[in-house]
RNA sequence: GGCGACAUGGCCAAGUGGUAAGGCAGAAGCCUGCAAAGCUUUUAUCCCCCAGUUCGAAUCUGGGUGUCGCCUCCA
């Protein structure tokens, strides 16, 4: 039984889908107008972990991830780089695609765009001023937030305490401060409307893509814990009183990433990006490094903690390449049964509690282990192959080690540059060819008890990061 | 000021009433020609502090202290 925190109810709650096992969600996706940093990757990969994880339970989940293409920071960076706001937005979302991919994020069912969907937005808006939520002034539209009870229930703010932190802006144009925008006037870059040019406000994209792709009703509403208020707050009012209907019926957030102890945010200018650490570290050990933590608990990034995640990494990506060849690749199976695999899903049911998912990653790999070394051929069969099927339900790619050709080309070219020891006839193999015959020449000069030469080989490898694996089988290479 | 979180070994971290998972780092042993990998053993009488409830609390209650977030664009 999968339980969930929901936020607008403060406690976790037992998930069942509105229909079926249909589980319909939406989570907000990034306003494309700089590069996508660590926050984005631990919000992003936390729900690609529970999209994951849904269709491991047997549900459908139908995931939605919006992308806004219309905003004020768009419009502000284009005007700064003498480009359109359309080919600023593009360049960005093909960063944030290439980023996503990277991780290894799967990709939404859904990805709609804001500008496509500006139609519908209107119609929203439309109905909000019929029925008296929403009211025009001077070509905007505002939401009246006095009109829904309901109002910060999802942020728990008490409303006339809302005011008092209220900013004073352009506040001559609604009847009270709190009232948010449904639409700007924009004579420049707006769109048409019954109200003139304008631009839609940020948060009626996401009600207007939620309901025209998912319904008027959705399972669950995930996003980063930064827009509970007013962006979630917001799309809860515009929503319901449209719709005549509850929203969401799970909100879900994620907490921050912090560095030095603060969060880590485009506004404060103390990011990383996603492409940036992916040039130091890989994106098993970025997902490792977010989910040892808790998805709603603050995290903290350090090198000490990203290269602490990549020797875990290291250890189970180890048990399955000393495991997998043990056993034969052919022998991995998809359905095992292990105990692992129930321990695994009473952790995840109970709110996604990755932690002690990847200590059970770690069990596995430790049973495999030592089945292997006790030549119990079924037990390393059931525990690598459930260590392979779980640790991808968390959105691993463990047994992916790059053997290609192409990587181990320009390893060579660098050992050749400085090891004299490797005649021409080597130095003009086929890489793979060349590499078994320079693991031949150390094992000759080993069973010659050659150890100098023996080392010196070794050596010259693992300077250049091939590490050698010797067994009683012979004896492996792996580029790390 | 209002609202909401968090505080567990050297580091990261799970654990919401029954006596402290797991990872990283460190130490020792096995294996190995030596390594690497792996395996085994090992590191918190104690969970920020003080009171209280209880047969029993890291876990519940109250009060402190400290850190963070939201209240404004933000994942």
């Amino acid at each position: 039984m999968l339980k969930l925190y929901n936020s607008y109810s403060g406690s976790v709650e037992e998930f069942k889908p509105l229909s079926g096992n249909d589980v319909k969600m939406y989570v907000c996706g990034p306003t494309v107008y700089d590069l996508p940093h660590l926050g984005h990757a631990r919000c992003y990969i936390t729900w690609d972990v529970l999209y994951r994880y849904l269709k491991f339970r047997g549900y459908n989940p139908i995931y939605c991830r919006n992308i806004t293409d219309v905003d004020d920071k768009i419009l502000n960076k284009a005007e700064k780089e003498g480009k359109t706001p359309d080919e600023i937005a593009q360049h960005f979302y093909e960063v944030y695609v290439k980023s996503m991919n990277d991780l290894n994020v799967a990709k939404p069912d859904l990805e709609p765009f804001a500008t496509k969907n500006i139609g519908e937005m209107i119609a929203i808006n439309k109905k909000l001023i019929e029925n008296g939520y929403a009211y025009e002034a001077d070509g905007d539209v505002y939401f009246r937030v006095n009109k829904f009870e309901n109002y910060g229930k999802l942020s728990k703010q008490p409303i006339e305490d809302l005011e008092d932190g209220v900013r004073i802006d352009n506040s001559e144009k609604k009847e009270n401060p709190l009232d948010f925008a449904l639409w700007k006037k924009d004579e420049k870059h707006g769109y048409p409307s019954p109200w003139g040019k304008g631009r839609p406000g940020w948060h009626i994209e996401c009600s207007a893509m939620a309901r025209k792709h998912l319904g008027p009703t959705i399972d669950i509403h995930a996003g980063g814990a930064d827009l509970v208020f007013p962006h979630h707050e917001n799309e809860i009012a515009q929503s319901e009183c449209a719709n005549g209907v509850k929203f969401a019926n799970f909100w879900l957030h994620n907490g921050f990433v912090t560095i030095n102890n603060e969060k880590m945010s485009k506004s404060l200018g103390n990011f990383l990006t996603i492409d940036g650490i992916l040039q130091n570290y890989d994106a098993n050990t970025i997902r490792f490094f977010i989910l040892t933590n808790h998805y709603r608990m603050p995290v903290e990034f350090s090198d000490e903690s990203l290269s602490a995640a990549q020797n875990g990494v290291k250890r189970l990506k180890n048990a399955i390449s000393d495991v997998v060849p043990y056993i034969g690749k052919e022998n991995i199976k998809s359905d095992v049964n292990v105990p692992e695999i129930d321990e695994f899903i009473a952790a995840m049911d109970e709110d996604l509690n990755t932690s002690v998912a990847l200590s059970i990653l770690f069990n596995l790999a430790n049973k495999a282990n030592k089945a292997k070394d006790a030549g119990d051929k079924d037990a390393a069969i059931s525990n690598i192959s459930a260590l392979l099927k779980l640790s991808g339900v968390l959105g691993f790619q463990l047994d992916k080690i790059d053997m290609s050709e192409d990587t181990l080309k320009p390893v060579l070219e660098k050992l050749y540059a400085v090891s004299d020891f490797i005649g021409d006839d080597v130095r003009l193999m086929a890489p793979f060819e060349a590499m078994d015959k320079i693991i031949e020449m150390r094992n000759n000069a080993r069973a010659e008890k050659n150890w100098d030469l023996a080392d010196k080989i070794r050596n010259a490898l693992t300077a250049v990061n091939i590490t050698l694996k010797d067994s009683a089988a012979g004896t492996n290479w792996e580029i790390s």
